[in-house]
DNA sequence: CCGTTATTTACCGTAACAGGAAAAAGTCGG
DNA sequence: CCGACTTTTTCCTGTTACGGTAAATAACGG
């Protein structure tokens, strides 16, 4: 019970198809929040059972018609009780952290080639977070209440993808330091284990 | 099939009994892995069942018997084989994040008792993390290869912690600023919205 | 005619999360 | 001695999420 939620936080900007928030679940939201269109789908079908949104049926010809979804007052109460709870912070879950965990244990090449991916990764996602920011608030102040939460929602990306981005630097720095005295040759398919 | 490979990399360090790698879950790894005791116990039997671990009983007087889990060599390639992969980046799906993007449709209060929750939370961790770097890496060196990762890891995780405590402290500080010039008054229990 | 875009829906499965409960044997406080 | 707690494993029932495959429908571009 929490994509719902997500979905519920969406449409308070818009009414808006299921199409429409998969893409929106493509970008903005979707900056930390991923979920394809089935899943988007079949929540939107359990928020309208619960009476949370309301589907108006908009007939297009060329194109399939389209449900677009409002939130009913309902919706709207339900996403304010849900705001009201207290959060739980989220764990990271990176499969990135787990492996460091193992360092020991893993072939360190492919983890090189996985960093350096991750990085660009990660410096792409910096660059885009700091266009959106340069594009909407070129002044780095929010008018409205809305604004100020995707401003503060774009600085805390911003960092995060730019303290990420600097740790995988790090960490193949590190790795090319220690590659001098190396422990373990890399094998071909463990045909041979240290142990 | 994530949780199970977090396991083998908790076992690449020492054998380990389900209840041992449950506290594990809570402390070492647990800070960026959750898992409570009964995933881990059902997960064990599934990678047992793979022959990716192997588990020997030990007869314990004054408690229950308990099962040892090691890690097979098969359980070791797997564990290789799956660092090899590249890793997916995790999406961050913090409650937090969606709130603040329709930070117009709810009550601020309870974001504001939230945020200062979440502040303590987030600094208490930092703390956490920074105690442990200067037992274990009183001279920011790390030795081996699984010193190295676990220092990385220690550093990215103060990092971390520390920027969502900042983060938090300035959101704090944006929505006193924007609450002299509140827009919408908070409301006892939805009886009127603003729309 | 084929592929793409727009739009929704259906089915399959597994993985993960949440919580409640029960065993069994000891240890410790009152 | 009773009750509470620790240690250790297991079983239960749910919901939520994730992932893939695929089918309808109908225009538009090549």
């Amino acid at each position: 019970m929490a994509l719902g939620d997500a979905i519920l936080a969406c449409l308070t900007e818009r009414p808006m198809t299921g199409y429409e928030l998969a893409k929106t679940f493509d970008s903005s939201i979707g900056f930390f929040w991923k979920a394809d269109h089935q899943q988007i789908y079949r929540e939107l079908s359990k928020l309208r059972d619960r009476g949370h949104i309301q589907g108006r049926e908009v007939v297009q010809s060329g194109k399939p018609n389209k449900l677009v979804y409002t939130l009913t007052p309902e919706g709207r109460t339900a996403l304010r009780h849900w705001a009201a709870r207290p959060s739980t912070p989220a764990s990271t879950k990176d499969d990135l952290l787990v492996r460091l965990h193992a360092l020991d244990s893993i072939d360190i090449e492919p983890l090189r080639t996985d960093l350096m991916a991750r990085l660009e990764h990660h410096r792409d996602r910096h660059a885009n977070y700091e266009r959106i920011l340069k594009k909407r608030f070129p002044d780095g102040t929010a008018e409205g209440r809305l604004d100020l939460g995707n401003l503060l929602l774009l600085r805390l990306g911003a960092r995060h993808e730019q303290m990420v981005a600097d740790f995988c630097e790090e960490a193949l720095e590190a790795l090319s330091a220690m590659s001098g005295k190396a422990t373990v040759v890399p094998l071909e398919d463990g045909k041979r284990e240290k142990g």
